[in-house]
DNA sequence: CAGAATCCTCACCGATACTG
DNA sequence: CAGTATCGGTGAGGATTCTG
């Protein structure tokens, strides 16, 4: 999901700048998202045979379509934070059918 | 994601209705799920007092407006499901780096 | 730099039984 | 009907180490 979005503007991107950009993703998830997605379709792996290494991650015209849907939702969730804090802080003031954790 | 789906026509749908729309989930996670949303603020949990009982999903206005965004990703991926299958059969026919499982 | 390999934990989820 | 409660396994994912 984030992975996509954090492709979405086009560029290509190498394993360790998109790590950086995914604060907080592991090497190992990275790893196997951009697997995933390279699967699917949604993104090419090119390897630059230099050393140190240089591997590039870019969207195919495919993964364009889908990064921009995820785009709308990733934007439409963040102009929706306040509203959707306050509905979580509502319902656990509230604390419906099942008890809390309220010792 | 799909429970939002299935609730995006607007309809209020009741718990049995809506386990037997989205097939293949358990009682557990879709209750589950449900909680989920309704703390989000993105639908509301109407139970009728009578018996048996009766309780009525419905998205929030919040919920609609996701719900409208993750339609189109799932009408997308209907869309699409070929070049998606295309894409995994070419990719684990050439098998890339991580050797596959094939003995 | 860009991973692969290994080990280990715990929380996710299914299955089952019970209830107002 | 619409859940809750409990148990148990299993696999996702973190941490760490190693490599071309």
């Amino acid at each position: 999901m984030l992975t996509l979005v954090a492709l979405a503007d086009g560029r290509a991107m190498r394993f360790n700048e998109l790590r950086r950009r995914l604060e907080g993703v592991t090497q190992k998830m990275l790893t196997q998202t951009l697997r995933a997605l390279e699967r699917e379709g949604l993104l090419t792996r090119t390897v630059y045979p230099t050393v140190p290494p240089r591997v590039e991650y870019r969207l195919t015209a495919l993964g364009e379509e889908i990064a921009e849907l995820v785009l709308r939702i990733a934007e439409w969730s963040a102009s929706r934070t306040e509203q959707l804090r306050a509905a979580r802080a509502n319902f656990d003031r509230r604390a419906p059918h099942p008890r809390p954790l309220s010792a």
